[in-house]
DNA sequence: ATCGTTGTCTACAACGTTGTAAAGGCGTAG
DNA sequence: CTACGCCTTTACAACGTTGTAGACAACGAT
């Protein structure tokens, strides 16, 4: 059983309240009532229990996280980062997997969770822009993901435009022509998927080179197996690409994998970019040209700005009424061996 | 603000324990009332505080769940599997990365994180076996690997030493007679390292393979670096290996990486098998043969027994005080690319 | 001496929930 | 008609914590 404020009380001859205002740093307590609790505590090994705590206090304490699944590791590499930065300011990390359902994501944003929570951290990715307007107005949404979706929700994300833009400008660079993306998702406005491939067509655009529908391959899921897929299609193609642009790392690794199962020299023929910069990619066969967004810089803005949704003590932004914010993390382009090289 | 116990009972002019007696699913009350607090219940959107209800019931609902860390894909992936097995129970799992140091797999079993749990998961890596008599006694634990730690926690594991032995058996089944093992950890006795490195030893002896010291190559971590530099260690021997037996998959995508760096083809030269089966390895080039734990399985187990432990209502087995138990996870071994063929 | 101030401590209620025990209604047996 | 028992509902306290407001002592100023 473990020590309560009482226990603490009764050891150190003083009231519950007084340990709680030792607990919580209250400024006018004798030296010698503060050093007598305290050694209290120190004996009866007590901890404040958080959810009587939180209870009383009307919070919680809770941030939930929402990630479409921890097998995919981007998103573990991220929730790993967000509990980490999250525990810095004393949150504690519910992790939700939402399996890319639209359903699932609907609860997360409108705190049908079991637990009740302070705040959510969304990953979003089959969520439809109206779902945004039936969100818990209560509870501060923080979206990863750029702000296509208007609504009352921060947001931080890289520019996926400029990074997508930057990759391809890369695969231009070193004398490709042909240069298809496989990621397209063309049910979905707005989403990761149309901003990649906008980037991609920019480049296209600004290099002068022509636009070939043919080159863009529209995938269901972000999976390895996917990419595999859109790679065989794209190789059967009468006219192939010297270039694939994959919109996420795992789109990559599949193409990669049915290139060389295809016999396709990788990147002597056909050179191939990610996006997400996971650890698989540096340690692929080639290893793999990818965008590397700062993860960390993400994990640590979405709780920040939830945080000050939260608790809006500090000044005039981030509180909460106060308009939505949007915040961009850096990006970097990691050259590798998938793209290594000049044209064949 | 959401709605409590308060709002519904007045709503539906009844007490607030009725409600409560409703929401709990008690069984003496009239079809009338009951109907009439479900449509309050609905109308008011309620949903119980757990927080609160834990509180009186002096449980917290959660589970910790302390891995090394997210980024490692086969930890990534059990965390999900965890999540999902504990939320069909009810539970709330709260993740911890210890980042395989021990001091933070102490907190973890003296149960010191900052919120109160009811039970805890650990996959140990850094702790020694004295650790565990310090453990809360209060706090059942079920540690993931094999109990070569006496104490008072449950086990859930493969049989670790027979599925090592398993692999090396197949690397001789094709011809393989120098047959190496990376990941090796000589500081940690009883760790999942001694048990790999034993099955490979006794599949050598079984099959009257003389051992060589030599090809037994420990690392510092489990990580694709620890791998790629054992592996380049391996192949600068007068007498390289012709398979490789790596202690997790990791490893494994490492060596081949560092194999592939020095022209070293793989398998016709040498044959890679790892162990785990993280997805990373069905895509690789070449595709990794390996060890395939029942992840759901293991996850599904220690959800299971800390259930059981923590709410000891099921007749005998698992309660509070009564003996450790032992699960033993199913495993299967996937040949794939890296073993393909016979000897060179 | 009296008053107000300042500093230190505490009693009480409340957060939302459930276990306990008992109250009320109603039917049935005596 | 009373007494008993059953079914249904309720009041109350408690889980561990903190905000509010007030008690109390010591102190200086009037």
């Amino acid at each position: 059983m473990p020590a309560t404020l009482k226990d603490v009380a009764e050891r150190a001859g003083v009231s519950i309240k007084t340990v709680s205002n030792v607990v919580n740093g209250y400024a006018f307590i004798t030296d010698a009532t503060r050093e007598r609790v305290q050694r209290a505590i120190a004996e009866t090994g007590y901890r404040p229990n958080l959810g009587a705590r939180n209870l009383r206090k009307g919070r919680t304490g809770f941030i939930v996280l929402a990630v479409p699944e921890l097998d995919n590791p981007y998103f573990a590499e991220l929730t790993g980062l967000v509990i980490t930065a999250a525990h810095r300011r004393q949150w504690t990390v519910l992790v939700e997997q939402t399996q890319g359902s639209r359903e699932r994501e609907q609860a997360v944003i409108t705190s049908m969770g079991p637990q009740r929570i302070d705040a959510a951290i969304l990953s979003p990715l089959a969520m439809e822009p109206d779902d945004l307007l039936s969100a818990d107005p209560a509870t501060p949404l923080v979206l990863l993901g750029e702000r296509d979706i208007p609504g009352p929700a921060d947001h931080v994300a890289i520019d996926n435009v400029a990074a997508a833009r930057t990759v391809v400008e890369h695969l231009i660079g070193i004398g490709r022509r042909r240069i298809a993306v496989i990621g397209d998702q063309p049910g979905k406005n707005g989403g990761t998927a149309a901003l990649r491939t906008a980037g991609h067509r920019q480049a296209l655009d600004a290099a002068g080179i022509p636009y070939d529908p043919a080159l863009v391959v529209p995938v269901e899921n972000y999976q390895r197996a996917d990419g595999a897929e859109a790679m065989a299609h794209l190789l059967q193609l009468p006219e192939p690409p010297d270039a694939v642009f994959c919109c996420n790392d795992l789109l990559a690794i599949g193409a990669m994998r049915a290139g060389a199962e295809r016999g396709v020299s990788i990147p002597t023929q056909v050179a191939i970019a990610g996006f997400d910069d996971i650890a698989e990619g540096s340690y692929s066969l080639p290893s793999l040209t990818t965008i590397a967004p700062d993860k960390a810089a993400i994990a640590e803005a979405a709780v920040d700005l939830a945080d000050r949704r939260v608790d809006p003590i500090r000044g005039g932004r981030g509180e909460k009424g106060s308009e939505p914010e949007d915040v961009r993390a850096p990006f970097a382009l990691k050259v590798r061996e998938s793209t290594a090289g000049a044209v064949r």
